[in-house]
DNA sequence: GGTTTTGCTCGTCAAACATC
DNA sequence: GATGTTTGACGAGCAAAACC
């Protein structure tokens, strides 16, 4: 079998148990408290609150089984395939029900050090994270200031200020990309077609604007280079485009930049989720020990009103 | 030491969902 | 309804553990 046969097959036979595992339960929970109780706990065992595509799979199984009720109604389908809400609400909503869970931010999350950084510099109009976790906070169009999460959120602020000398006309972009290219640098588009690069290697000479003090990272204006870095396209102006092969490239260039963000989508969407998990795992913690209180207490108050036998 | 297994992360796709 | 966002599913790749 090959390796990802191997998973597939690991995957199917896991999603098989659960629902062997739900089925048993049905049996001897009712159905309001399975449903309550499932539905924050599920995505621990893997289980999703609305069955996956091989549950859905498995029910047609059954149906081929029983012709009697080999239709399933097109509303049950479609309530079948329907998602559950998205981390962001459910924590949300239990946050709102549970003083202790903390919610999840619009923003990134203070483990990555976003807000320590941030909040002392001017309040930024619009914050870009880099593909190596670098932070780049832009305020009100006059700076551009970058930062390293860093592990305790401060000690990595690295301020890089690019001051206009007037003022910029109303919405326009100031970046427009943050990536890494080949060379492991970083470039960051501003506006006339340049490009923010930040160096590692520090002996390179600091440019007219740059962070240079100790260990920091130079950053340098340039042109940009002829080959963008992958994943990176210069934007361009739609209304220029004529020509077949204009019209791929902007083609590849629009697909690039879907993937570029659902990329970044789904490195926000697991974090979250792995927020999520955490979230419940401490739930499961605190719950727990008031239940142990409980049952403590339970057994306290017995003793004190059970009649005496002797 | 080489091979296989296991666990994890990442990028991508597709579909549901949200917003304008 | 067009566009953007979110997330489950899938496959690929890698590293460590387990096995021979």
């Amino acid at each position: 079998m090959s390796k990802c046969g191997r998973k597939k097959y690991i995957k199917t036979n896991l999603r098989q148990m659960t629902m062997e595992i739900d089925s048993q339960q049905d049996g001897s929970i009712p159905d309001s408290v399975a449903e309550s109780e499932s539905a924050h706990m599920q995505m621990q065992t893997g289980q999703n609150s609305i069955p996956t595509l091989a549950q859905v799979a498995t029910i047609a199984e059954t149906d081929e089984s029983a012709e009697s009720e080999s239709v399933i109604d097109f509303h049950k389908r479609r309530e079948i395939l329907s998602r559950r809400p998205s981390y962001r609400k459910i924590l949300n909503e239990l946050s709102s029900d549970v003083p202790g869970v903390p919610k999840i931010e619009e923003e990134k999350s203070e483990e990555e050090g976003t807000s320590p950084n941030i909040a002392a510099m001017a309040v930024p109009t619009s914050i870009y994270q880099t593909s190596t976790g670098q932070y780049i906070a832009i305020a009100q169009g006059e700076a551009i200031q970058i930062s390293n999460p860093g592990s305790d959120g401060v000690q990595g602020l690295q301020a890089l200020t690019m001051t206009n000398s007037g003022a910029p006309p109303p919405g326009a972009t100031i970046v427009q990309y943050a990536t890494q290219s080949a060379d492991g640098t970083q470039q960051f588009f501003v506006p006339g077609s340049q490009v923010v690069v930040q160096d590692e290697e520090t002996e390179l000479a600091p440019s007219h604007i740059s962070a240079t003090t100790g260990d920091m990272p130079t950053y340098q204006i340039r042109a940009p280079t002829t080959a963008l870095p992958q994943g990176v396209v210069m934007a361009a102006s739609p209304g220029s485009l004529h020509s077949p092969q204009q019209l791929a490239e902007e083609a590849t260039r629009k697909r690039e930049l879907r993937l570029m963000k659902n990329r970044e989508a789904a490195k926000e969407c697991r974090r979250r989720k792995k927020e999520y998990v955490k979230c419940l795992e401490s739930r499961v913690a605190v719950l727990e020990v008031q239940n142990k209180k409980l049952i403590e207490e339970l057994e306290t108050l017995k003793d004190i009103y059970s009649p005496k036998t002797d």
